[in-house]
DNA sequence: GTCTATATCACGATAGAC
DNA sequence: GTCTATCGTGATATAGAC
């Protein structure tokens, strides 16, 4: 790999900048290489240089995004605790990621949902964005059943919280306008970022715990 | 306007149906008129007979969409009950509604989150959508409210709320291939779609209960 | 109402000068 | 590394025969 230079950045780092901004509001389909060049002040087939193709540069968006979240969910999950304190510890870190970097959310909920028939074959960074995708599935999933099996959460299932977590956080900052229209203000204020932290905190707290359907199991 | 027949669908009625599946899979940018006349099984300019473009159709589309969904919310708030029970039943309708129709929660998500820029003028299309999401928002804001004044609900925040339901709901059914391998199966059958309202009616039912414990205001 | 052209334009990608 | 010029294709949309 070559240095990381932090001063001012490479044309191809701008190019990545540029790219997620843009296909996070568009799509895929909905992005031109030309107004994308335009945008990072190039030319449209200075691209070519840096990236074999639009494919190729939009999966390498997309890795960057998903590496940037793993290493913090990861952090989280690496500290200790019990599971319900651990999950908060996840959750949180997830929305501060989400939120600190406005494309990310959009770019993963079009990833996540999108079907695009890319044409080339398997790409590398489309592998590795997949590989990144399940370290951060199978972190939250151990998580969730060693709270199960230590009682502190009821049976709930695994999958299906999984899915709900998703969409408590990735829909929420990725839902735009809509979602402004719904919270009556900015999605993204420090203001707004804690109450939803809060808010996710106390929903699963109350939501996930062990109830009177398996009473004595608790534990402190 | 001119009566629905029932009988063999006319061309229009076949063109939304194949649009609909379309949009929802590729989203706007991502389906070309060709290939959807092709699969209505027309010519490529009969489509312009029907509709004046391709945005119309679009709006159209998602139009059809959020009516049928409407219609269940607001028969499922309309039923007498306590908040909770109204909200559970609500949450049943539009998990039936979204399963139901596998279009349709892909086609919301993208319609909700998407930002092309559309070349016409304010659509009529398009504003009738955006009217029928208000009411469908409308509704299950005032359900809550009228809740937590009860005091069936915990001081929750209405539109994370409202939020956490669009997430837990239209998310999930629109998440596709990453759903299904997260699930571990379909995310469309009759059990599937049985064990995803039960998760969501305990969920619900525990953490938006008022009266448990308060799980502590940590900083952060 | 459906069709066969066709117009016009933007797209991704390439070639090659500098 | 960036540029201009261009290729080939497919996009939306239109015109007009039947």
């Amino acid at each position: 790999m070559v240095r990381p230079q932090a001063a001012s950045p490479s044309s191809r780092e701008k190019i990545l900048e540029v790219a997620e901004a843009h296909f996070a509001r568009r799509g895929f389909s909905g992005v031109g290489l030309r107004e994308l060049a335009q945008a990072a002040g190039l030319g449209k087939s200075s691209l070519f240089h840096h990236f074999a193709g639009k494919s190729q540069l939009y999966f390498e968006v997309l890795e960057r995004v998903l590496a940037r979240i793993q290493v913090r969910l990861a952090a989280a999950l690496a500290r200790p605790g019990a599971p319900l304190a651990r999950l908060e510890g996840w959750v949180d870190a997830l929305v501060d990621a989400l939120a600190e970097h406005p494309a990310s959310a959009r770019l993963l909920l079009r990833g996540l949902v999108e079907d695009e028939d890319f044409p080339d074959e398997p790409l590398h960074e489309a592998q590795r964005a997949e590989q990144l995708l399940g370290e951060i599935l199978q972190g939250i999933h151990a998580l969730l059943r060693e709270g199960i099996e230590r009682g502190d959460f009821r049976r709930l299932s695994v999958p299906d919280t999984v899915q709900t977590l998703i969409g408590a956080t990735v829909y929420h900052f990725a839902s735009g306008e809509l979602g402004e229209s719904i919270m009556g203000g900015p999605l993204l204020s420090s203001e707004a970022v804690r109450r939803r932290k809060q808010e996710l905190r106390q929903l699963l707290h109350q939501g996930l715990a062990a109830g009177a359907a398996d009473p004595g199991l608790r534990r402190g």
